[in-house]
DNA sequence: CATCGTCAATTGACGATGTCAATATACTGC
DNA sequence: GCAGTATATTGACATCGTCAATTGACGATG
């Protein structure tokens, strides 16, 4: 118990509570996740994360931020790799893919936690968005090169949803099982590739076989 | 306060119990959905509800159950009414859009509420399969026409995914504001709907762009 | 008509949780 | 050594889910 905290010492058991935190809501989900379950963990009183952390809100949103924050690098770092922007974009959906099967704990609590205002925290949605910026730029940098056509925004999202799609309702169980996630996630991003790429100019609507 | 309930009775109050879980999970989210509060809001007591139901998790199953049940009642009427399996998948698309942007609590509280252990309650699970039996005829149907190719589950689950990833990020607020969902949402329709529809036969791999 | 049994509803109580206020503790600077 | 302050702990309160005990009302039976 010494007076005086280093500033490493706070970020050292911010941290502890952090990886505590995330390990209570591996193991017994959301509302097993308890601040008195966690203190206990962490060898503290029931009231010592206050002086940490402002609440239940404040912890949850830096668990998540720095789930957000992993993903971010591991995507810039995909990104800075490889130039070609349509080759970019293929390897950045398989890293996401990557990123949720290894650890699908932090994708859960990144994304099916349902935090109401995580507008009120700022780095973290600082991270949400550097997460999203490597697809964002490489959408529209193979705009540029005429590699794929229409609104980037719109592209990516369409992406972004596809792949969200696959893995949320396969971390959910939702799933017939003995199903390969992976050749799913190929025949989306498959899909959704060939579906934003420009069109080689000729040849109209000859495949239209299922447009309603 | 009659002696004995009729069955009618019975059916009643768990309805307009589970009518008012509704509105309380809509307004302040799963944890502002208590029993407490449903009790005051039907203006009894706080235990009564537990003669009606096991206990709060089996409150939410047959909230749930019975939002899925409403959506299979839809798709099957729209699967009645179109003959042709690849028009039929189409517009159950489109129907399963429209059944989440126009009651989005229900579709929340279908997909976004981790019930831990639903296979613990039979009906739930057989409304969950019949909402997914439509599509998955269906597929079948276009499979066996050949107007499509690849494995039909493997399908389904491609296009159920991309609809509920487009919805779940859009319900969750995770998709830039100012984006018309419905054009997101068709987009990803036509994307995978070319993608799962067999080929002509001829010309073999031309508009490759972004195949990695 | 009175009584009793049973079903329905309420109240009481317990443990758990998030959180604030008050208290105790221990270190640092003088 | 002392005082002040940063830190940690304890106490307390409201709320929650849930069970046990109690009360209340109705129908059948004598």
């Amino acid at each position: 118990m010494p007076k005086i905290l280093s500033p490493s010492d706070v970020l050292q058991f911010r941290q502890r509570l952090c990886d505590l935190a995330l390990k209570a809501f591996a193991e017994h989900g959301v509302e097993g996740m308890t601040l008195r379950g966690l203190a206990a963990a962490a060898g503290c009183s029931r009231t010592t994360p206050y002086r940490y952390f402002k609440n239940k809100a404040d912890i949850l949103a830096v668990v998540r931020q720095n789930q957000f924050q992993r993903m971010a690098d591991e995507a810039e770092e995909v990104a800075g790799n490889i130039s070609a922007p349509d080759e970019r974009l293929i390897a950045l959906a398989r890293a996401y893919l990557r990123f949720a099967l290894a650890t699908p704990n932090a994708y859960r609590v990144m994304y099916a936690v349902n935090q109401q205002d995580e507008q009120r925290y700022p780095e973290l949605v600082r991270q949400i968005n550097r997460a999203q910026q490597p697809m964002m730029t490489a959408v529209a940098e193979a705009l540029e090169s005429g590699l794929i056509s229409g609104d980037p925004t719109n592209t990516v999202h369409v992406l972004w949803a596809g792949l969200h799609g696959i893995i949320s309702l396969h971390l959910a169980d939702k799933l017939h099982m003995g199903r390969d996630i992976n050749e799913l996630a190929e025949v989306m991003i498959r899909s959704l590739s060939r579906a934003v790429a420009s069109e080689p100019s000729p040849q109209p609507a000859t495949r239209r076989v299922l447009e309603a």
